[in-house]
DNA sequence: GCCATTTGACCGTC
DNA sequence: GACGGTCAAATGGC
């Protein structure tokens, strides 16, 4: 059809236009380590911004032109846990606990729980990775409760719950690799999310004590306590530029969009570019009970973007009104 | 004192 | 037995 070849050659454009813009903005941030005149920064604050809108519309060019596949070729590759609906713990198991020391009262209840927990891990929905340079602040409040060394990784994983996994029963769960090729400036990481988020509290999550979560993801990811890295000093430093929720809420941009971890006017100084920022991340495909892929649909590659539950309803409305959405983000402060 | 992180141990799967 | 994922006591920061 023509209406297909047209979106499909204004996608093309857009994103020509987007790689331009990303060519164009390191070059920029360099200077900005200066004294810089009004202009530069009004400069940055508008490839910022288009960036940020050619991103989004990019996203929803690509959800409407192509719902069922995935966008690039350069899909990181998922980890296709099978999952299906947890099942509620059995209360018989509870009443058979007949504490005795301390240490057996332990076993007992890590036995316990640790069945329930794999149960749980069998049989949730989906699963889906991504590739970024920034795996902290996608949105959601996140509590650390493990790292482990995994065999053939130079770094160690790290394993993170939804903070209202108690309050709200929120069974997402993530867990952030820090990618081998240490000689990549800034440093990748592969965050894989497990579990949709049930407790709705996206909105809410930079504020109050989720500093600290982000902190904590951030020096267990870049494994700060072994070798601090220049940009993993520059991105702590940030983690305490807080700034307030963004209104709309949108799937990650922060490896594409450095200035949703550092707005223009926060880049932090003597630190290396973060730019050109990575194209990698990738919706990897959630799966399924039925083994089927979900498709990207709900998040475009293209755009960098990772899609979740927690932004689908806002993308459902870009979807609705894409126009008024890139509007609403091109003329929003951040 | 509260809360989040750290860390060693445990469990299920392969 | 190795491995990945999770738990919870211990610890530290606020």
């Amino acid at each position: 059809m023509a209406f297909v070849a047209d979106r499909e050659a204004a996608v093309r454009e857009v994103a020509q236009v987007y790689e331009l813009i990303k060519l164009q903005q390191p070059p920029l941030l360099l200077h900005s380590q200066q004294p810089q005149p009004s202009t530069t920064q009004l400069a940055q604050s508008l490839l910022s911004k288009a960036l940020r809108t050619l991103n989004v519309a990019l996203s929803v060019m690509k959800q409407q032109q192509q719902p069922a596949a995935p966008v690039t070729p350069t899909s990181v590759k998922a980890e296709p846990h099978q999952f299906s609906p947890p099942s509620p713990a059995s209360a018989d198991s509870q009443a058979a606990i007949v504490p005795s020391t301390a240490a057996s009262k332990r076993r007992q209840k890590k036995k316990k729980v640790s069945s329930v927990a794999m149960e749980g891990k069998k049989k949730t929905s989906s699963s889906w990775a991504t590739v970024t340079a920034v795996p902290y602040d996608d949105g959601y409040e996140w509590r650390k409760y493990g790292e482990k060394k995994i065999n053939g990784t130079f770094f160690t994983r790290s394993y993170f719950r939804c903070t209202y996994k108690d309050d709200a029963g929120c069974q997402a769960t993530k867990h952030v690799q820090q990618m081998d090729n240490i000689s990549d400036d800034p440093p990748m990481f592969h965050v894989t999310y497990n579990n949709d988020h049930t407790c709705n509290t996206s909105a809410k999550a930079n504020t109050g004590r989720s500093s600290s979560n982000l902190a904590a993801l951030l020096a267990g990811c870049c494994n700060m306590k072994q070798e601090p890295t220049g940009h993993a000093a520059a991105v702590a430093a940030a983690m305490n530029m807080k700034q307030e929720p963004p209104p709309l809420l949108l799937p990650p941009l922060v490896d594409l969009q450095p200035s949703a971890c550092f707005p223009h006017e926060q880049i932090p100084q003597c630190q290396e570019p973060l730019f050109p920022v990575s194209m990698e991340q990738q919706f990897c495909g959630a799966f399924r009970d039925d083994d089927s892929e979900i498709p990207s649909a709900t998040g475009s590659c293209i755009s960098g973007e990772t899609s979740w539950d927690g932004y689908s309803g806002d993308m459902a409305a870009a979807e609705d009104d894409p126009l008024h959405d890139l509007e609403r983000f091109l003329f929003m402060d951040y």
